[in-house]
RNA sequence: GCGCCAGUAGCUCAGCUGGAUAGAGCAACUGCCUUCUAAGCAGUAGGUCGGGGGUUCGAGUCCCUCCUGGCGUACCA
């Protein structure tokens, strides 16, 4: 559907231009003073300086060029504002036409384009810790956008599961174990399909033998395992093998609480295959130079206010390094999904990585030119009190511990509460934990830091994922006396906070265009939150159910229905949902 | 050193290509439940928008400069 600023902006272009100014000044924007109206144009105050004239006299001449039936006020303020409110007539044909529309007819302007959405960041063998909350929700909520948006979408979780972790691993199971069939060459029969080791057990050994790589005949072990890993040696392949099954089944099961769902479980062992012919291709196009013995692509730009250094694409020890996997991760998806865009959701500290390999992606041609690659580099969640977040011992927090913290402290509110029954607890708890844990997280910019404060998340009252649900639970509550409602008409607004509803309910595409345009989730918060407060002031100073006239009531049930479906609409891309009963 | 980002109410943050009186939430105080869920609504109080210059009819927003903090700056990811 046209955007209602598209359509009043279109208006009152043609009257700029119908009083003899250009029309470029036309441009209609939201009213930063809702009190005096719901549009404005601030053109004439513009254009006064152009045709050396009082802006409100260019103000009065749109004015007079303005089809007034579709508004409910036009008019010329001093010292040259134009000011606008909608009919009400108008804004019902809008909102029913949105009703009916597939999506509230929000613009699929992805449709026919495919994107890759590489998020969550997660390493095999690690338990997930309180740093992949970020990269998994904002990840998560920017897919389901480009989703709802028309894009052919596909996320990957673009696991670690190649590099000198895997050596470290196997080098301190052979230390323990070292009569496992694994570790003899020789051995040509079947390996075990138990695994040496129990999950518990995996993430016990990595940190240790991690701890180990200041030795270096440990090091030197692990870096040795980590090359015939690669090489292929089968024992090797076997145990790396019991590791991704063990590791692969709990991410799935952390990701899985969190309602965060990857298309590809892709990972850098995936673009391995592809590196050695994207090296030898780069070498032999003299884009890959020599330099301090380390192959780069060097990437630095005249434009370049800073210093750009070359990517390095193999090091000096002759092995790959994370760019490498980058670039021929990038092959690989050009290859098998052929992208138009290419959206990586990672710590802002990686900016400049991200930098190189688009360049190097671009100049090597690795990449159709008309494919877009965007880094939305994130902050950091600090704790409380705005220092890095660590636990009591001064480690990391596991992402599962911080969910389950979350779910605590909402179950006991939920239990205080008792307006769910008992079999009702847990289901509900869940769903307002998320709640709390995603929209505390994605109502701020993505790209700054924020302080990670629990209580304040989980709140019940405020600017909060709780508040939303309410809202919604309010409204269910109400649709569930009244019944069936998706068949009923929108009414003109029948008093002031309706209308302010109904325009709330008009911003829905455009805040979902501009959000996703802005790789801004807080921007969907920032809209369903005013949505929500719309909603909340309608109920108020409404009586709905105990309105008398019927035609009057279905009216209200329709705007509110309406009203639900959006807010519901929203907090499903922001990766949640709605419980009955709250 | 150079580069990027940030500095707005006591706290956490909005502020959309410069526009009218800088907005929310929390915390504080005050009202509103015999009516659809008070996890709500309404109100009071709280600001030299880091400092200083400049451009403009008009600057939180653009330019310069300084201060403070975070991050990055070729073989970790």
């Amino acid at each position: 559907m046209e955007k209602i600023l598209d359509i009043i902006t279109a208006k009152m272009q043609a009257a700029f231009e119908a009083a003899g100014y250009d029309a470029s000044f036309g441009r209609v924007n939201v009213s930063n003073r809702p009190d005096l109206c719901e549009y404005q144009c601030n053109g004439a105050l513009a254009a006064a300086k152009q045709y050396k004239c009082a802006p409100i006299q260019i103000a009065n001449a749109v004015v007079a060029q303005l089809d007034a039936s579709d508004y409910d006020m036009v008019e010329a303020v001093m010292p040259g504002f134009i000011n606008l409110k909608l009919s009400g007539s108008f804004l019902e044909k809008y909102l029913e036409e949105m009703r009916t529309a597939e999506d509230f007819g929000v613009a699929k302007i992805g449709a026919g384009k495919t994107i890759v959405v590489d998020y969550g960041g997660a390493n095999v063998a690690k338990p997930l810790h309180i740093g992949h909350l970020r990269p998994a929700i904002i990840g998560e909520a920017m897919k389901r956008l480009y989703k709802f948006l028309g894009y052919n979408t596909i996320g990957d979780v673009h696991l670690g599961d190649w590099g000198l972790q895997m050596g470290l691993i196997i080098a301190e199971l052979q230390e323990r174990q070292p009569d496992l069939p694994y570790f003899d060459p020789d051995f040509t029969g079947d390996y075990p399909a138990e695994s040496p080791f129990t999950l518990s057990e995996l993430e016990e050994i990595y940190p240790t033998a991690s701890g180990k790589k200041k030795d270096p005949e440990f090091a030197e072990k692990a870096h040795t395992a980590t090359y015939e890993l690669q090489q292929g040696r089968r024992g090797y392949r076997a145990i790396w093998d019991h590791i991704m099954r063990i590791s692969l089944a709990d991410l799935h099961r952390v990701y899985d609480a969190l309602d965060v769902h990857f298309e590809k479980w892709l990972g850098e062992s995936d673009a391995d295959p592809y590196i050695p012919a994207m090296v030898e291709d780069l070498k032999n196009r003299g884009l890959a130079i020599l330099s301090e013995g380390a192959w780069v692509v060097p990437v630095a730009e005249e434009t370049d206010k800073k210093e750009v250094p070359p990517m390095i694409l193999v090091k000096s020890d002759g092995s790959a390094i994370y760019a490498t996997t980058d670039l021929a991760t990038l092959v690989q998806r050009t290859q098998d999904w052929n992208p138009d865009k290419v959206l990586y959701v990672t710590d802002k500290r990686q900016n400049l990585h991200f930098e190189q390999v688009f360049r190097a992606a671009r100049k090597s041609g690795i990449v159709k030119e008309t494919c877009e690659l965007e880094h939305i580099g994130f902050g950091t969640m600090n704790g409380k009190d705005g220092k890095p977040f660590k636990t009591r011992d001064g480690g990391v927090l596991r992402l599962e511990q911080l969910v389950k913290d979350m779910t605590d402290f909402v179950r006991s509110k939920v239990v205080e509460n008792k307006i769910v029954d008992e079999s009702e607890v847990e289901a509900t708890t869940q769903k307002i934990a998320l709640a709390a844990l995603k929209y505390g997280d994605l109502s701020n910019q993505p790209t700054k830091d924020y302080n990670f404060d629990l209580e304040r998340f989980a709140a019940f009252e405020g600017n909060t994922g709780p508040y939303i649900l309410y809202t919604i639970v309010r409204i269910k509550s109400i649709i569930g006396k009244y019944g069936e409602y998706k068949h009923l008409p929108i009414q003109a607004p029948a008093n002031a906070y309706a209308k302010d509803l109904m325009l709330s309910i008009t911003k829905f595409g455009p805040a979902m265009e501009s959000a996703l345009k802005s790789s801004a989730p807080n921007l969907i918060c920032a809209y369903i939150y005013d949505l929500a407060g719309c909603v909340n002031k309608f109920y108020h100073e409404t009586r709905i159910l105990g309105e008398e006239n019927e035609e009057l009531k279905a009216g209200y049930i329709a705007l509110i229905g309406l009203a639900k479906d959006i807010l519901e609409t929203c907090i499903n891309l922001l990766g949640f949902s709605a419980p009955d009963k709250m």
